[in-house]
DNA sequence: AAATGTCTGTCCGCTAGCGTACGCAAGGAA
DNA sequence: TTCCTTGCGTACGCTAGCGGACAGACATTT
Protein backbone atom coordinates (compact mmCIF):
# COMPACT_ATOMS: atom_id res chain seq x y z
CA UNK A 1 0.00 0.00 0.00
CA UNK A 2 1.53 2.92 -0.54
CA UNK A 3 1.91 6.31 1.73
CA UNK A 4 -1.00 8.34 -0.03
CA UNK A 5 -3.18 4.96 -0.02
CA UNK A 6 -2.80 4.66 3.06
CA UNK A 7 -5.62 6.48 5.85
CA UNK A 8 -3.66 6.40 7.92
CA UNK A 9 -0.37 8.20 6.76
CA UNK A 10 -2.45 10.64 8.06
CA UNK A 11 -1.75 11.45 11.60
CA UNK A 12 -5.16 12.17 12.91
CA UNK A 13 -6.47 8.96 12.08
CA UNK A 14 -3.50 6.95 12.77
CA UNK A 15 -4.28 8.64 16.63
CA UNK A 16 -7.66 6.91 16.42
CA UNK A 17 -8.23 4.21 18.78
CA UNK A 18 -8.68 0.79 17.15
CA UNK A 19 -12.34 0.83 17.89
CA UNK A 20 -13.49 4.16 16.44
CA UNK A 21 -11.08 3.11 13.70
CA UNK A 22 -12.51 0.20 12.63
CA UNK A 23 -15.73 1.52 12.89
CA UNK A 24 -14.74 4.60 10.36
CA UNK A 25 -12.97 2.67 8.08
CA UNK A 26 -15.19 2.00 5.31
CA UNK A 27 -16.56 5.61 5.49
CA UNK A 28 -13.59 7.28 3.89
CA UNK A 29 -12.95 8.15 0.04
CA UNK A 30 -9.62 8.37 -1.42
CA UNK A 31 -9.89 11.68 -3.19
CA UNK A 32 -7.15 12.63 -5.45
CA UNK A 33 -6.05 16.50 -4.52
CA UNK A 34 -4.49 18.58 -7.61
CA UNK A 35 -3.20 21.97 -6.86
CA UNK A 36 -5.19 24.72 -6.83
CA UNK A 37 -8.23 22.42 -5.79
CA UNK A 38 -10.86 24.40 -3.99
CA UNK A 39 -12.14 22.38 -1.01
CA UNK A 40 -14.17 25.06 0.43
CA UNK A 41 -15.55 28.29 -0.40
CA UNK A 42 -15.44 31.27 2.19
CA UNK A 43 -19.10 31.38 3.54
CA UNK A 44 -20.20 27.79 2.32
CA UNK A 45 -21.43 24.97 3.75
CA UNK A 46 -18.98 21.97 4.26
CA UNK A 47 -20.02 19.19 2.37
CA UNK A 48 -16.92 16.80 2.97
CA UNK A 49 -14.14 17.32 5.56
CA UNK A 50 -10.44 16.17 4.05
CA UNK A 51 -7.66 14.26 5.64
CA UNK A 52 -4.80 15.05 3.51
CA UNK A 53 -1.83 12.16 3.83
CA UNK A 54 0.35 13.43 0.86
CA UNK A 55 -1.25 16.74 -0.22
CA UNK A 56 -1.03 19.72 1.79
CA UNK A 57 -3.84 22.51 1.92
CA UNK A 58 -3.67 26.15 2.48
CA UNK A 59 -6.34 27.66 4.42
CA UNK A 60 -6.42 31.13 2.48
CA UNK A 61 -8.29 34.31 3.15
CA UNK A 62 -9.04 36.83 0.44
CA UNK A 63 -10.07 40.05 0.73
CA UNK A 64 -12.68 42.12 -1.13
CA UNK A 65 -9.86 44.00 -3.23
CA UNK A 66 -8.21 40.34 -4.02
CA UNK A 67 -5.49 40.46 -1.80
CA UNK A 68 -4.95 37.60 0.08
CA UNK A 69 -3.05 35.40 2.87
CA UNK A 70 -3.03 32.17 4.41
CA UNK A 71 -3.55 31.71 7.75
CA UNK A 72 -2.49 28.19 8.08
CA UNK A 73 -1.41 25.61 6.37
CA UNK A 74 -2.44 21.84 7.21
CA UNK A 75 -0.94 18.74 6.09
CA UNK A 76 -0.94 15.10 7.32
CA UNK A 77 -0.93 16.45 11.02
CA UNK A 78 -4.34 17.29 10.25
CA UNK A 79 -8.09 18.14 9.18
CA UNK A 80 -9.54 20.19 6.94
CA UNK A 81 -12.93 21.58 7.51
CA UNK A 82 -12.78 22.58 11.91
CA UNK A 83 -15.51 24.52 11.28
CA UNK A 84 -18.02 22.16 10.81
CA UNK A 85 -17.49 20.11 14.39
CA UNK A 86 -17.07 24.11 15.95
CA UNK A 87 -20.57 24.12 14.94
CA UNK A 88 -20.24 27.21 12.24
CA UNK A 89 -20.40 25.20 9.38
CA UNK A 90 -18.99 27.03 7.11
CA UNK A 91 -15.95 29.91 8.10
CA UNK A 92 -14.62 33.50 6.34
CA UNK A 93 -11.82 31.24 4.75
CA UNK A 94 -11.15 29.22 1.45
CA UNK A 95 -9.11 25.60 1.57
CA UNK A 96 -7.34 25.04 -1.22
CA UNK A 97 -4.51 22.83 -1.91
CA UNK A 98 -1.23 23.74 -2.43
CA UNK A 99 0.87 20.99 -2.84
CA UNK A 100 -0.67 17.89 -5.10
CA UNK A 101 -1.55 15.29 -3.72
CA UNK A 102 -3.82 12.38 -1.94
CA UNK A 103 -6.06 12.72 0.68
CA UNK A 104 -9.06 10.99 2.30
CA UNK A 105 -12.47 12.59 2.73
CA UNK A 106 -15.76 11.85 4.96
CA UNK A 107 -19.15 12.75 5.12
CA UNK A 108 -19.83 15.98 7.18
CA UNK A 109 -22.58 14.41 8.61
CA UNK A 110 -20.67 11.56 9.18
CA UNK A 111 -18.10 13.13 11.14
CA UNK A 112 -20.31 14.96 13.16
CA UNK A 113 -22.28 12.09 14.42
CA UNK A 114 -18.76 10.72 15.14
CA UNK A 115 -18.04 14.01 17.27
CA UNK A 116 -20.81 13.99 19.25
CA UNK A 117 -19.85 10.76 20.69
CA UNK A 118 -18.24 13.11 23.09
CA UNK A 119 -15.30 10.03 23.44
CA UNK A 120 -11.76 10.38 22.31
CA UNK A 121 -12.55 11.69 18.74
CA UNK A 122 -13.65 14.71 20.13
CA UNK A 123 -11.05 15.35 22.39
CA UNK A 124 -8.60 14.44 19.85
CA UNK A 125 -9.92 17.03 17.05
CA UNK A 126 -10.20 19.54 20.06
CA UNK A 127 -6.79 19.44 20.48
CA UNK A 128 -5.87 19.58 16.90
CA UNK A 129 -7.74 22.74 16.49
CA UNK A 130 -6.00 24.24 19.26
CA UNK A 131 -2.96 23.37 17.50
CA UNK A 132 -4.38 25.56 14.39
CA UNK A 133 -5.29 28.26 16.51
CA UNK A 134 -1.78 28.48 17.33
CA UNK A 135 -0.63 28.59 13.95
CA UNK A 136 -2.89 31.42 13.24
CA UNK A 137 -2.11 33.52 16.13
CA UNK A 138 0.98 33.12 15.28
CA UNK A 139 0.76 34.12 11.65
CA UNK A 140 -0.86 37.29 12.74
CA UNK A 141 2.20 37.90 14.38
CA UNK A 142 4.76 37.39 11.94
CA UNK A 143 2.90 39.38 9.39
CA UNK A 144 3.08 42.57 12.04
CA UNK A 145 6.88 41.87 12.81
CA UNK A 146 8.92 39.72 10.76
CA UNK A 147 10.65 40.31 7.35
CA UNK A 148 9.96 38.55 4.08
CA UNK A 149 12.90 36.78 4.11
CA UNK A 150 12.11 35.01 8.02
CA UNK A 151 8.46 34.73 6.83
CA UNK A 152 9.59 32.71 3.73
CA UNK A 153 11.84 30.56 5.46
CA UNK A 154 8.75 29.72 7.70
CA UNK A 155 6.99 29.04 5.19
CA UNK A 156 9.62 26.21 3.30
CA UNK A 157 9.70 24.66 7.07
CA UNK A 158 6.06 24.23 6.78
CA UNK A 159 5.48 22.78 3.82
CA UNK A 160 8.88 20.71 4.14
CA UNK A 161 7.32 19.35 7.20
CA UNK A 162 4.10 18.24 5.49
CA UNK A 163 6.09 16.62 2.48
CA UNK A 164 8.58 13.77 3.30
CA UNK A 165 10.98 15.38 0.60
CA UNK A 166 13.31 18.10 0.01
CA UNK A 167 11.33 19.41 -2.89
CA UNK A 168 8.44 21.38 -3.36
CA UNK A 169 6.40 22.16 -6.37
CA UNK A 170 5.50 25.52 -6.26
CA UNK A 171 5.94 28.76 -8.13
CA UNK A 172 7.12 32.17 -6.93
CA UNK A 173 3.99 33.71 -7.71
CA UNK A 174 1.97 30.82 -5.52
CA UNK A 175 4.32 31.74 -2.74
CA UNK A 176 3.59 35.54 -3.18
CA UNK A 177 -0.15 34.56 -3.15
CA UNK A 178 -0.02 32.58 0.02
CA UNK A 179 2.27 34.96 1.93
CA UNK A 180 0.05 38.17 0.94
CA UNK A 181 3.31 39.81 -0.65
CA UNK A 182 4.43 40.48 -4.49
CA UNK A 183 5.82 38.41 -6.34
CA UNK A 184 8.29 40.34 -6.81
CA UNK A 185 9.49 40.20 -3.03
CA UNK A 186 9.44 36.73 -3.24
CA UNK A 187 11.54 36.35 -6.08
CA UNK A 188 14.48 38.71 -4.16
CA UNK A 189 14.17 36.70 -1.16
CA UNK A 190 14.28 33.66 -2.73
CA UNK A 191 17.57 34.59 -4.69
CA UNK A 192 19.14 35.59 -1.28
CA UNK A 193 18.22 32.08 0.35
CA UNK A 194 20.11 30.85 -3.20
CA UNK A 195 22.53 32.94 -3.17
CA UNK A 196 23.31 31.50 0.82
CA UNK A 197 23.21 28.11 -0.76
CA UNK A 198 20.31 27.00 1.55
CA UNK A 199 18.10 26.29 -1.40
CA UNK A 200 18.03 26.27 -5.25
CA UNK A 201 15.27 26.00 -7.73
CA UNK A 202 13.79 26.64 -11.15
CA UNK A 203 10.88 27.37 -12.76
CA UNK A 204 8.58 26.22 -10.29
CA UNK A 205 11.06 23.47 -8.30
CA UNK A 206 12.50 24.38 -5.07
CA UNK A 207 15.12 21.81 -3.32
CA UNK A 208 16.23 23.09 -0.17
CA UNK A 209 19.34 21.92 0.20
CA UNK A 210 20.31 23.23 3.98
CA UNK A 211 17.51 22.79 6.33
CA UNK A 212 19.58 24.01 9.47
CA UNK A 213 20.77 27.00 8.29
CA UNK A 214 16.72 27.61 6.89
CA UNK A 215 15.65 27.16 10.11
CA UNK A 216 18.44 29.65 11.87
CA UNK A 217 16.94 32.01 9.21
CA UNK A 218 13.71 32.18 10.02
CA UNK A 219 11.82 33.84 12.99
CA UNK A 220 11.32 32.22 16.30
CA UNK A 221 7.31 31.32 14.49
CA UNK A 222 8.22 28.31 13.02
CA UNK A 223 9.99 26.84 16.44
CA UNK A 224 6.71 27.74 18.02
CA UNK A 225 4.60 26.29 16.18
CA UNK A 226 6.15 22.85 15.59
CA UNK A 227 6.78 22.49 19.40
CA UNK A 228 2.92 23.17 20.29
CA UNK A 229 2.11 20.56 17.42
CA UNK A 230 4.13 18.05 19.08
CA UNK A 231 2.51 18.86 22.84
CA UNK A 232 -0.86 19.01 21.38
CA UNK A 233 -1.08 16.45 19.22
CA UNK A 234 0.19 12.42 19.48
CA UNK A 235 3.70 11.62 18.66
CA UNK A 236 3.78 10.14 14.83
CA UNK A 237 4.35 7.09 15.90
CA UNK A 238 4.46 3.67 14.06
CA UNK A 239 3.54 5.28 10.66
CA UNK A 240 7.50 6.93 10.26
CA UNK A 241 8.18 7.27 6.56
CA UNK B 1 -28.21 44.51 40.90
CA UNK B 2 -25.36 46.53 38.74
CA UNK B 3 -24.81 45.42 35.38
CA UNK B 4 -20.94 43.97 36.38
CA UNK B 5 -22.47 42.56 39.15
CA UNK B 6 -24.81 40.53 37.04
CA UNK B 7 -23.23 37.26 35.97
CA UNK B 8 -25.64 37.13 33.14
CA UNK B 9 -24.57 39.93 31.77
CA UNK B 10 -22.18 37.89 30.14
CA UNK B 11 -23.57 36.70 27.07
CA UNK B 12 -22.29 33.40 27.15
CA UNK B 13 -23.28 33.03 30.69
CA UNK B 14 -27.03 34.52 29.84
CA UNK B 15 -27.27 31.88 27.15
CA UNK B 16 -27.06 29.34 29.16
CA UNK B 17 -30.14 27.30 29.59
CA UNK B 18 -31.43 27.56 32.91
CA UNK B 19 -30.82 23.56 34.00
CA UNK B 20 -27.15 24.63 33.65
CA UNK B 21 -27.24 27.97 35.00
CA UNK B 22 -28.72 26.75 37.93
CA UNK B 23 -26.03 24.51 38.67
CA UNK B 24 -23.53 26.61 37.43
CA UNK B 25 -24.79 29.77 39.58
CA UNK B 26 -22.77 29.18 42.84
CA UNK B 27 -20.10 28.49 41.22
CA UNK B 28 -18.93 31.78 40.34
CA UNK B 29 -16.64 34.41 41.86
CA UNK B 30 -17.03 38.03 41.29
CA UNK B 31 -13.41 39.34 40.46
CA UNK B 32 -12.15 43.25 40.25
CA UNK B 33 -9.98 43.53 36.75
CA UNK B 34 -8.19 46.06 37.13
CA UNK B 35 -6.44 47.59 33.88
CA UNK B 36 -2.80 45.21 32.87
CA UNK B 37 -3.83 42.44 34.90
CA UNK B 38 -2.63 39.42 33.45
CA UNK B 39 -5.25 36.76 33.32
CA UNK B 40 -2.71 33.69 31.92
CA UNK B 41 0.68 33.96 30.94
CA UNK B 42 2.09 32.16 27.69
CA UNK B 43 2.79 28.63 28.57
CA UNK B 44 0.78 28.78 31.96
CA UNK B 45 -1.07 26.47 33.27
CA UNK B 46 -4.82 27.86 33.54
CA UNK B 47 -6.72 27.89 36.94
CA UNK B 48 -9.62 29.68 36.00
CA UNK B 49 -11.34 30.81 33.36
CA UNK B 50 -13.22 34.39 32.99
CA UNK B 51 -16.27 35.91 32.00
CA UNK B 52 -16.14 39.12 31.78
CA UNK B 53 -18.99 41.38 32.10
CA UNK B 54 -18.08 45.06 32.50
CA UNK B 55 -14.10 44.26 31.45
CA UNK B 56 -12.45 43.90 27.90
CA UNK B 57 -9.28 41.51 27.82
CA UNK B 58 -6.71 41.72 25.22
CA UNK B 59 -5.12 38.34 24.14
CA UNK B 60 -1.14 39.59 23.29
CA UNK B 61 1.13 38.01 22.20
CA UNK B 62 4.57 39.21 22.92
CA UNK B 63 7.65 38.23 20.87
CA UNK B 64 11.25 37.47 22.47
CA UNK B 65 12.73 40.87 21.22
CA UNK B 66 10.05 42.13 22.78
CA UNK B 67 7.39 43.43 20.37
CA UNK B 68 4.15 42.13 20.46
CA UNK B 69 0.91 42.14 19.02
CA UNK B 70 -3.35 41.53 19.99
CA UNK B 71 -4.86 38.79 18.45
CA UNK B 72 -7.67 39.21 19.61
CA UNK B 73 -10.41 40.77 21.97
CA UNK B 74 -12.62 39.25 24.32
CA UNK B 75 -15.86 41.16 26.38
CA UNK B 76 -18.70 40.20 27.50
CA UNK B 77 -19.74 37.85 24.83
CA UNK B 78 -17.32 35.48 25.86
CA UNK B 79 -14.63 33.38 27.93
CA UNK B 80 -11.12 33.80 28.70
CA UNK B 81 -9.24 30.35 28.57
CA UNK B 82 -10.69 28.40 25.74
CA UNK B 83 -7.55 26.53 25.86
CA UNK B 84 -8.20 25.10 28.85
CA UNK B 85 -11.10 22.71 27.32
CA UNK B 86 -9.66 22.87 23.68
CA UNK B 87 -7.39 20.10 25.73
CA UNK B 88 -4.06 22.01 25.58
CA UNK B 89 -4.66 23.60 28.88
CA UNK B 90 -2.24 25.95 28.19
CA UNK B 91 -1.39 28.42 24.88
CA UNK B 92 1.56 30.44 24.11
CA UNK B 93 -0.13 33.80 24.31
CA UNK B 94 -1.26 36.14 26.95
CA UNK B 95 -4.35 37.42 28.60
CA UNK B 96 -4.41 40.71 29.51
CA UNK B 97 -7.11 43.43 30.85
CA UNK B 98 -7.11 45.91 28.82
CA UNK B 99 -10.08 47.99 29.93
CA UNK B 100 -10.44 47.69 33.45
CA UNK B 101 -14.31 46.40 34.77
CA UNK B 102 -15.79 43.53 36.28
CA UNK B 103 -16.29 39.64 35.43
CA UNK B 104 -16.78 36.20 36.88
CA UNK B 105 -13.92 33.85 37.15
CA UNK B 106 -14.83 29.57 37.37
CA UNK B 107 -12.26 27.34 38.34
CA UNK B 108 -10.84 25.43 35.56
CA UNK B 109 -11.71 22.12 37.07
CA UNK B 110 -15.11 23.03 37.26
CA UNK B 111 -15.60 24.58 33.77
CA UNK B 112 -13.62 20.95 32.17
CA UNK B 113 -16.38 18.80 34.09
CA UNK B 114 -19.27 20.80 32.63
CA UNK B 115 -17.93 20.85 29.30
CA UNK B 116 -17.29 17.31 29.41
CA UNK B 117 -21.18 17.03 30.02
CA UNK B 118 -20.80 17.56 26.64
CA UNK B 119 -24.32 19.28 26.11
CA UNK B 120 -25.11 22.72 25.12
CA UNK B 121 -22.16 23.81 26.99
CA UNK B 122 -20.35 22.18 25.05
CA UNK B 123 -21.76 23.52 22.07
CA UNK B 124 -22.21 27.09 23.22
CA UNK B 125 -18.79 27.09 23.72
CA UNK B 126 -17.18 25.83 20.79
CA UNK B 127 -18.96 28.17 18.72
CA UNK B 128 -17.87 30.71 20.28
CA UNK B 129 -14.48 29.35 20.02
CA UNK B 130 -15.10 29.69 16.21
CA UNK B 131 -15.90 33.14 16.45
CA UNK B 132 -12.55 33.63 17.83
CA UNK B 133 -11.12 31.55 15.07
CA UNK B 134 -12.46 34.01 13.14
CA UNK B 135 -11.20 37.01 15.06
CA UNK B 136 -7.66 35.88 14.80
CA UNK B 137 -7.26 35.01 11.42
CA UNK B 138 -8.85 38.14 10.42
CA UNK B 139 -6.31 39.93 12.63
CA UNK B 140 -3.63 38.14 10.12
CA UNK B 141 -5.09 39.29 7.52
CA UNK B 142 -5.48 43.06 8.89
CA UNK B 143 -1.80 42.85 9.68
CA UNK B 144 -0.78 42.18 6.48
CA UNK B 145 -2.69 44.08 4.05
CA UNK B 146 -5.00 47.28 6.12
CA UNK B 147 -3.35 50.63 6.76
CA UNK B 148 -2.55 51.85 10.50
CA UNK B 149 -5.84 54.31 10.63
CA UNK B 150 -7.60 51.46 9.49
CA UNK B 151 -6.45 49.31 12.21
CA UNK B 152 -6.97 51.83 14.41
CA UNK B 153 -11.09 52.42 13.56
CA UNK B 154 -11.46 48.34 13.52
CA UNK B 155 -9.67 48.30 17.07
CA UNK B 156 -11.60 51.58 18.40
CA UNK B 157 -15.03 49.78 16.74
CA UNK B 158 -14.17 46.32 18.63
CA UNK B 159 -13.65 47.83 21.68
CA UNK B 160 -16.63 50.57 21.85
CA UNK B 161 -18.44 47.01 20.85
CA UNK B 162 -17.66 46.02 24.41
CA UNK B 163 -18.22 49.18 26.58
CA UNK B 164 -22.02 50.17 26.21
CA UNK B 165 -19.84 53.52 26.57
CA UNK B 166 -18.62 55.69 24.04
CA UNK B 167 -16.17 57.04 26.49
CA UNK B 168 -12.86 54.62 26.07
CA UNK B 169 -10.00 54.75 29.20
CA UNK B 170 -7.01 54.20 27.19
CA UNK B 171 -3.22 55.98 26.03
CA UNK B 172 -1.76 55.86 22.99
CA UNK B 173 0.75 53.98 24.18
CA UNK B 174 -1.36 51.18 25.12
CA UNK B 175 -2.77 51.39 21.80
CA UNK B 176 0.57 50.80 20.22
CA UNK B 177 1.63 47.76 22.12
CA UNK B 178 -1.87 46.39 21.07
CA UNK B 179 -1.73 47.43 17.41
CA UNK B 180 2.00 45.84 17.65
CA UNK B 181 3.53 49.56 16.17
CA UNK B 182 4.99 52.74 17.31
CA UNK B 183 3.31 55.02 19.62
CA UNK B 184 4.07 57.98 17.29
CA UNK B 185 2.13 56.07 14.68
CA UNK B 186 -0.89 56.09 16.72
CA UNK B 187 -0.63 59.52 17.53
CA UNK B 188 -0.53 60.45 13.94
CA UNK B 189 -3.52 58.46 13.07
CA UNK B 190 -5.90 59.64 16.33
CA UNK B 191 -4.50 62.85 15.10
CA UNK B 192 -6.47 62.66 11.68
CA UNK B 193 -9.42 60.89 13.17
CA UNK B 194 -9.86 63.86 15.57
CA UNK B 195 -9.00 66.24 12.73
CA UNK B 196 -11.72 64.69 11.13
CA UNK B 197 -14.24 64.89 14.22
CA UNK B 198 -14.77 61.21 14.63
CA UNK B 199 -12.89 61.50 17.88
CA UNK B 200 -11.79 63.82 21.14
CA UNK B 201 -9.35 62.57 23.25
CA UNK B 202 -6.98 64.15 25.92
CA UNK B 203 -4.42 62.51 27.93
CA UNK B 204 -5.94 58.54 27.73
CA UNK B 205 -9.69 59.17 27.60
CA UNK B 206 -10.92 59.00 24.01
CA UNK B 207 -14.75 59.67 23.27
CA UNK B 208 -15.99 58.33 20.52
CA UNK B 209 -18.18 61.31 18.44
CA UNK B 210 -19.03 59.78 15.26
CA UNK B 211 -19.47 56.16 15.66
CA UNK B 212 -21.00 55.89 11.80
CA UNK B 213 -17.71 57.63 10.47
CA UNK B 214 -15.92 55.25 12.01
CA UNK B 215 -17.47 52.37 10.49
CA UNK B 216 -16.37 54.06 7.33
CA UNK B 217 -12.90 54.40 7.45
CA UNK B 218 -11.95 50.91 8.92
CA UNK B 219 -11.59 47.91 6.81
CA UNK B 220 -13.84 45.13 6.11
CA UNK B 221 -12.49 43.28 8.57
CA UNK B 222 -14.34 44.84 11.50
CA UNK B 223 -17.88 43.64 9.60
CA UNK B 224 -16.61 40.19 8.73
CA UNK B 225 -15.57 39.54 12.39
CA UNK B 226 -18.81 41.03 13.58
CA UNK B 227 -20.87 39.48 10.97
CA UNK B 228 -19.12 36.23 11.99
CA UNK B 229 -20.32 37.01 15.84
CA UNK B 230 -23.34 37.68 15.13
CA UNK B 231 -23.75 34.60 13.36
CA UNK B 232 -22.21 32.22 15.88
CA UNK B 233 -23.68 33.25 18.82
CA UNK B 234 -27.05 33.65 20.30
CA UNK B 235 -28.37 37.25 19.75
CA UNK B 236 -28.25 39.70 22.80
CA UNK B 237 -31.48 39.06 23.83
CA UNK B 238 -32.77 40.51 27.39
CA UNK B 239 -29.90 41.91 28.22
CA UNK B 240 -30.21 45.04 26.48
CA UNK B 241 -28.31 47.90 28.35
C1' DA C 1 12.18 24.11 -35.37
C1' DA C 2 8.92 27.32 -34.30
C1' DA C 3 5.54 29.08 -31.41
C1' DT C 4 3.31 29.87 -27.33
C1' DG C 5 2.67 30.19 -22.59
C1' DT C 6 4.86 30.27 -17.98
C1' DC C 7 8.14 31.62 -14.75
C1' DT C 8 11.76 34.56 -13.13
C1' DG C 9 14.98 38.77 -12.88
C1' DT C 10 15.00 43.42 -12.45
C1' DC C 11 14.16 48.27 -12.24
C1' DC C 12 12.21 52.80 -10.65
C1' DG C 13 9.70 55.84 -8.17
C1' DC C 14 7.02 55.87 -4.10
C1' DT C 15 5.24 55.69 0.69
C1' DA C 16 3.91 53.88 5.15
C1' DG C 17 5.79 53.04 9.03
C1' DC C 18 10.18 52.39 11.81
C1' DG C 19 13.60 53.88 15.47
C1' DT C 20 14.91 57.36 18.11
C1' DA C 21 14.85 61.36 20.37
C1' DC C 22 13.46 65.67 22.40
C1' DG C 23 10.27 69.05 24.22
C1' DC C 24 6.02 70.44 26.00
C1' DA C 25 1.82 70.27 28.68
C1' DA C 26 -1.73 68.26 31.71
C1' DG C 27 -2.73 67.08 36.04
C1' DG C 28 -1.95 64.80 40.40
C1' DA C 29 1.00 64.93 44.74
C1' DA C 30 3.51 67.34 48.33
C1' DT D 1 2.73 76.75 44.81
C1' DT D 2 6.07 73.76 43.05
C1' DC D 3 7.40 69.48 41.58
C1' DC D 4 7.23 65.38 38.93
C1' DT D 5 5.17 61.89 36.40
C1' DT D 6 2.71 60.62 32.50
C1' DG D 7 0.98 61.31 27.98
C1' DC D 8 1.17 63.63 23.58
C1' DG D 9 3.27 66.23 19.45
C1' DT D 10 6.64 66.12 16.26
C1' DA D 11 10.66 65.75 13.54
C1' DC D 12 14.35 63.36 10.73
C1' DG D 13 16.66 59.98 8.34
C1' DC D 14 15.94 55.39 6.96
C1' DT D 15 14.27 51.03 4.83
C1' DA D 16 11.26 47.31 3.49
C1' DG D 17 8.10 46.43 0.54
C1' DC D 18 4.61 48.20 -2.90
C1' DG D 19 2.79 48.77 -7.78
C1' DG D 20 3.54 48.21 -12.12
C1' DA D 21 5.99 47.07 -15.98
C1' DC D 22 9.07 44.80 -19.21
C1' DA D 23 12.31 41.55 -21.00
C1' DG D 24 14.64 37.33 -21.01
C1' DA D 25 14.81 32.41 -20.06
C1' DC D 26 12.84 28.09 -19.95
C1' DA D 27 9.44 24.38 -21.13
C1' DT D 28 5.89 22.28 -23.83
C1' DT D 29 3.29 21.70 -27.73
C1' DT D 30 2.82 21.47 -32.64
Amino acid sequence: MTLAGDPRHNRLLAALPDADWARWRPEFELVEMPLGAVLYESGSKLTHVYFPTTSIVSLLYVLENGASAEIAVVGREGIVGVSLFMGGESTPSRAIVQSAGMGYRMKAKLLLLEFNRAGPVLHLLLRYTQALITQMAQTAVCNRHHSLDQQLCRWLLLSLDRLNSNKLVVTQELIATQLGVRRGGVTEAAGRLQAAGLIHYRRGHITVLDRPKLETRTCECYAVVKREYDRLLPAPGGDVV
